[in-house]
Formats: structure tokens, sequence, C-alpha cells
DNA sequence: TCTGGGGTCCTAGGACCC
DNA sequence: TCTGGGGTCCTAGGACCC
């Protein structure tokens, strides 16, 4: 049995690249929504010093000193091409989880060379989308993860771990925060206990790390010995959650912007609930803001319950536009709001001693389903709820956004001769 | 001035039941 | 002061991932 891990080379930016060649070779950033902070970044611009995460306003003089080329988030472009490079892998798996927009693992079908497998599939991806991708190879989940990092810096993107009888040598290689599954806090205690590497961990006692690290922390350390404890997840996820938030574009400190804001995420949040074909009945709105006197910052949250789950975007408008009025302060400036819905059931679990409602339910499907096909074949917000506003003057800035090449007509590239 | 957005799982402890 | 034994369900908080 072979995992591999499929991992697209800083893919925001590969992304622009494929429809603008010319970035070839450059220092190459793309920044998050409301063009804050650094999400992607080009070797050249990585070169640089330009870390992850890093506040846009701290790179400008980097910026402009070696003419880094920015890009805003334009994730219609980045979500359409994940797309088509999952795509193409499944063709060469026997099994595939989309483990995110960039990344997936693979059961590999039985080779007499692997490496020369995984080197052809590399060529495919990139011939069919463009992408560049890393392929790593291990006996479980965690190891084709550190595999990949060997991937990343040899010179044909590919590595098998299971070439080798004895991988000590590559574990030692890992440091301890940068194995799959210990974060900053394990890694800090971890430390602590003089383990500072992948190969100091696989060797530890069970004992300790089931009762500090729980049951996940124990799974951690036997994939590091070969034995797989995390399956493939090949199922089609149903989200049990959907959080919608942004943050403004602009200080909001009126009630009707912040209404305005979360009717628009109560709308994209029943989008994607009902493309999953899910209920719920439990929403919470949050805002983040900011006591212009003292100068702090500020979370308030609100849960609500409605009578009854439901799908249909105004039983969300009215829910969470009735939480802002309760929420709201005047003379607070808004940052950032947000709603997420909560236990989430299959729309057929509807409650059926509600039959006197229905007819109502029904009457509400058919809306909702005129409302998803238009916006499916005219793009988002072609049809959209008056309170979600118009103008929307608070929307995220994203001044530097590309064209979305692949998913809206009107902005497909043109090619002249 | 300006620091993203969207998820999952596990555990301890409280409330409550008989 | 002492104060059973066994169970379920829910929630908040903490850990992790991209």
């Amino acid at each position: 049995m072979r995992f591999a891990l499929v991992d697209c080379n800083n893919f925001f930016v590969s992304c622009e690249r494929v429809f603008n060649p010319k970035l070839i070779g450059k220092p190459v950033v793309v920044l998050s929504s409301n063009d804050a902070c650094v999400i992607a970044r080009s070797n050249e611009a990585k070169a640089l010093g330009i870390a992850m995460g890093a506040p846009a306003f701290e790179c400008e003089q980097i910026f402009k000193k070696h003419n880094v080329i920015v890009y805003s988030s334009n994730f219609a472009l980045y979500g359409d091409m994940s797309a088509r490079v999952m795509q193409v892998l499944s063709q060469y798996a026997t099994d595939i989880e989309i483990y995110s927009v960039d990344e997936a693992f693979l059961f590999l079908p039985k080779q007499q060379n692997y490496t020369q497998y995984i080197q052809y599939i590399r060529k495919q991806v990139k011939q069919k989308t463009g992408i560049p991708v890393s392929i790593g190879i291990g006996l479980t989940k965690t190891l084709a993860k550190v595999a990949n990092k060997f991937a990343k810096k040899s010179a044909d993107g590919v590595f098998d771990l299971t070439a080798f009888e004895n991988n000590d040598q590559f574990l030692e290689q890992i440091e301890i925060q940068d194995v799959w599954g210990i974060g900053y806090r394990y890694a800090k205690l971890l430390k602590s206990k003089k383990i500072f590497n992948a190969k100091n961990f696989k060797y530890m006692d069970e004992r300790w790390v089931r009762k500090n690290m729980t049951i996940n922390g124990l799974r951690t350390l036997q994939e590091l010995n070969g034995i797989s404890c995390i399956s493939l997840n090949n199922a089609p996820a149903t989200k049990k959650s959907i959080t919608v938030s942004r943050s403004f574009g602009k200080n909001v400190t009126n009630i009707n912007e912040l209404k305005e804001a979360v009717s628009t995420y109560a709308n994209i949040a029943c989008e994607k609930l009902r493309a999953q074909k899910s209920i719920a009945s439990n929403i919470s709105i949050f805002v983040c803001f900011r006591n212009y006197q003292d100068n702090d910052r500020y979370y308030k949250f609100l849960n609500y319950t409605l009578p009854i789950a439901s799908n249909y975007t105004p039983d969300f408008i009215k829910a969470a536009t009735g939480c802002v009025e309760k929420i709201f302060r005047q003379g607070i400036i808004y940052k950032k709001a947000g709603i997420i819905i909560n236990d989430l059931i299959p729309h057929d679990f509807i409650q059926m001693h509600t039959s006197h409602a229905l007819a109502d339910i029904e009457k509400q499907n058919k809306i909702s389903n005129i409302f998803d096909k238009i916006n499916k074949k005219w793009g988002r917000d072609s049809v959209s709820y008056a309170s979600a506003g118009i103008d929307k003057l608070w929307k995220v800035k994203r001044l530097k956004k590309s064209d979305c090449y692949t998913t809206s007509w009107s902005e497909i590239l043109t090619i002249r001769i």
C-alpha cells in the first residue's frame, strides 16, 4: 500500500502564472482578502525574505525595491484551477482524497517503479493544467507528508520514502513542528522533553503520548512508524458547520451597513447550505470592532435558534439582522462580521410534524431553486436580496485582482496575433 | 491607517437521569 | 463530618489543518 501526497507548488502564484507567463522567474505574491497580508509567494519572493502571513503594508519597501508583482486573491480562479488539477490526478489513482484547495492524497495502483509513475503524473498535471506539483510517497499519510517535503526540495519534484529500508535519516531532518498533526502547542511541549524532530518523536513512549496528546498524537506516532491509522477520506465532505466572514473594506459605524453585510453573508451561507442539501436551525453572528477611545479590539458573539430548520435565505437574513439589532452599539467602529451556521442536517430530515407548513416549504424551495439556477448561470449576486445592499460600500478591497479567466465569459483571456 | 478565511476532532466537566 | 454507582448528553475550550 502506498499513499502519495500531491501538493501544488506556490499554488495561487502558479495559477496567476498560467495566464500571465511574463510572471515566470519574477517575484510574485498574492494577498489575502482586503489585500491585508501575504498568503502565497513565488520562490523568488521567498528568497527576498517575504514571510508567509506578513502584513502587506509592512512589505511595501521590499515590494518597491525589488519590483515584486502583487496580486489580490482571485478565489474563483484558484478554485477552478484546483478542480482541474484534481480531475487529472483522479485518473492516475485508485482513490483520491481532496485534502485542500492545493493538496490531494492518492492511493496509488501497484507499480514496478513508483518514482517513475509519480514523475509521469507530475508531467501530466503540468501539461494539462499548467500547474507544477510536488509528489511524495509513504506507507502512511503522515509519511507521505514527510516525503513531500523532500519532493519540494528535489530537482525533479518527486520523492519516494518507501524506497528506503530505514527512513530515520530523513525523519531526523524534519523538525517536530513540521510533522503533520503537531502544531505550535505540542511542539513547545515536546521540545521541553527534548523531542526536536520526527525521529525523536517516532521512538517516544506511547503511553505518554496518549496521555498528553490525546488519541490524535498517538495516531501520528504510529503513522511515523509506518502503521497506517489515518485512512483516506474520499467521501464528499458534508460540512457540519458553515462560516462566512469578511473584514470590511472601510470602517463601519452604521447599523444599516452592518445589516447589509450580515445579510450578504447569510445569502452566501445559505447557497452553500443548499448546495450540500442540508438544512439547519442554529445560527451565530459575530462582530469584531474597535473602540476608538481605548483603541482596544473586541469580539461580540450572539447565538440564535430558528423555530424550524431551514435553508431558505430570508429565514436566515431575518435572524441575522435581528441579531445585529441586539449587538449593535452606536459609536463603535466595526471591522469585521461573520455568520456561522451550526447543526447541519440533511434536508430530507425536514420535520414531518409541521405538515401544515409543508406547502410553504415547497414554495420556498421553488424560490431557492430559481435563485440558485440564475446565480449559477450568470454569476453570484445576479439576483440577490435588497437587504444585502446594492452599493456595498463596506465590501472588502481587492484592488489588484486578476481576471476570472476560466469562470467568466466576459473575462476570458484574449490572444492577439 | 492597514494583520485572512474556513474548517475538524477530542476531552473534561457540568447537568441531569435512575 | 460522613454522602452510591452507573450512565448519557451537551458544551466550552483547546488542539490541529489548509
